[in-house]
DNA sequence: CGCTATGATTCGTC
DNA sequence: GACGAATCATAGCG
């Protein structure tokens, strides 16, 4: 209305009445004061509209007019004084408002995730150096390395479009102050507005970096479970590993139940690689790191072991001889250490290999001094469990060539699959599993099922 | 391409 | 939390 009023003062020589002066016109339904309004509206509408089709020097010209208008300081000072007056509505309608809790959280998964926060390692060219220099064969070495290099990928991305945006937003708000600025000399304008436009700019930008972290959460959650579904994909051990588990199986058959370390030294024979531990989300497993990991992995085989063993012990039985007769040799040297008895006639001639003609002489004794280390008072000691499964692994062949049927009254002792009437395994440690050859119904389930 | 083997996962139980 | 059982899903073979 200012600009209206001087220019229409400056320029046309008119008064603020002419304008209201107009005549009415013919059909108006309002009185003449809203149509004057109006006309007042409609010219600075169309001041406005045209402003882009002046030239610069017409323009500067004008605002130089206005600014060295004789009535200019007065009407300044009138709309500084209402200003003033109307400013504080305006003023503590806005407070700063607390944080965004999604942004927070966003916040805290791209920082989790180390795509905002520190650089760790230093771009994908290190990554994926450390990847390999840590992996080596392992096939997870590259899948990790090419996750390193994707989340990498858009951590760039994120910062770069995150500086950006705050490029954009440092100008914008120099370019608002700096118009601002320009127009405090026509309008009052204090620095709390100043301020209080620069907090409105910067939540404008602050939401656009919202949907910036929030579009790059997205795209970490997809690579992660990309990632994850490639190493949900199954991998078959190694032969060696396979070997090495299925040893530890068999001559364990009594009791296939490997402790904590055991699992984890199986873990490291078998150089249980780190893609197959890394079955489930890493934040899951136990704190332990990978130890953890690999030995559910071993956890899993041998849960898979036992069930698949117990549900077709004939399919398992060749597997079971050719193992049993691999160890067979070892283990019978180690029990007659373990033993230290002087009837040792320990069988020098194991004809490995062929699970049929491995011959135990004085099996009978053999075996009774076996039965005897199996009691409680050994399990636990290092000598005991290696004679667990010395003993395990000489039963399996013992039953396997039937070289110790004799004596025995035809009661098969060991049972290839140890297991009780109720289809589980028989605790090794409980009397009744394994002792007096005499046993009677204790038997009865033994390995004629096979 | 179908089938089997096998590693992983899920669910219920103890 | 470990385990068994069932199931899923893929590797690998013929």
């Amino acid at each position: 209305r200012m600009l209206q009023t001087l220019a229409g003062v400056n320029l046309a020589g008119h008064s603020v009445q002419g304008g209201m002066a107009l005549p009415p016109p013919p059909h108006g339904h309002e009185g003449a004061d809203g149509d004057g309004r109006k006309q007042d509206i409609g010219d600075i509408l169309h001041q406005i509209m045209t402003i882009t089709d002046q030239s610069l020097d017409e323009a500067q010209a004008k605002k130089h007019a206005l600014n060295c208008h004789r009535m200019k300081p007065a009407l300044f000072s009138v709309l500084c004084e209402i200003k003033e007056k109307t400013g504080l509505s305006i003023r503590g309608a806005q407070e700063e408002d607390p944080p965004d809790p999604q942004l927070m959280r966003l916040d805290n998964m791209l920082l989790a995730e180390g795509v905002s926060g520190p650089e760790k390692g230093g771009g994908s060219a290190a990554a994926a150096a450390a990847a390999a220099a840590s992996g080596g064969s392992s096939d997870n070495s590259i899948e990790h390395s090419d996750y390193r290099a994707k989340l990498t990928q858009i951590r760039q991305i994120y910062h770069t479009e995150l500086e950006k945006y705050e490029q954009a937003c440092n100008e914008f708000t120099t370019h608002v102050m700096n118009l601002l600025r320009e127009q405090s000399r026509t309008r009052p304008i204090s620095p709390k507005e100043i301020e209080r436009m620069v907090g409105i700019i910067h939540r404008k930008f602050s939401s656009i970096q919202m949907q910036l972290k929030q579009s790059t959460c997205e795209a970490v959650m997809i690579l992660r479970s990309r990632f994850l579904d490639a190493r949900r994909k199954r991998r078959n051990f190694s032969k060696q590993a396979t070997e090495i588990l299925n040893e530890y199986f068999y001559s364990h058959l009594s009791n296939p139940y490997p402790s904590e370390e055991a699992k984890e030294e199986l873990a490291k024979k078998c150089s249980i690689t780190v893609s197959q531990s890394l079955v489930k989300d890493p934040k899951e497993r136990g704190s332990k790191g990978s130890d953890i990991q690999q030995t559910s992995v071993v956890s899993n085989w041998f849960g898979n072991k036992r069930i698949r063993y117990k549900k077709n012990i004939g399919k398992f039985q060749e597997e079971a001889n050719l193992y049993a007769a691999k160890t067979a040799v070892t283990a019978a040297h180690a029990v007659a250490a373990a033993v230290q008895n002087n009837q040792t006639n320990s069988p020098t001639t194991p004809n490995s290999g062929s699970s049929g003609s491995f011959n135990l002489p004085n099996s009978g004794d053999m075996f009774m001094n076996m039965q005897s280390l199996n009691g409680d008072s050994y399990q636990g000691s290092q000598v005991g469990a290696n004679v667990q499964s010395q003993v395990d692994t000489l039963r399996h062949v013992i039953n396997q060539t039937g070289g110790y049927s004799d004596g025995l009254g035809g009661n098969s002792l060991y049972s290839p699959h140890n297991l009780n009437a109720n289809g589980g395994w028989q605790d090794a440690t409980t009397p009744s599993s394994v002792t007096s050859p005499t046993e009677g119904p204790g038997s009865v389930h033994s390995d004629t099922s096979n």
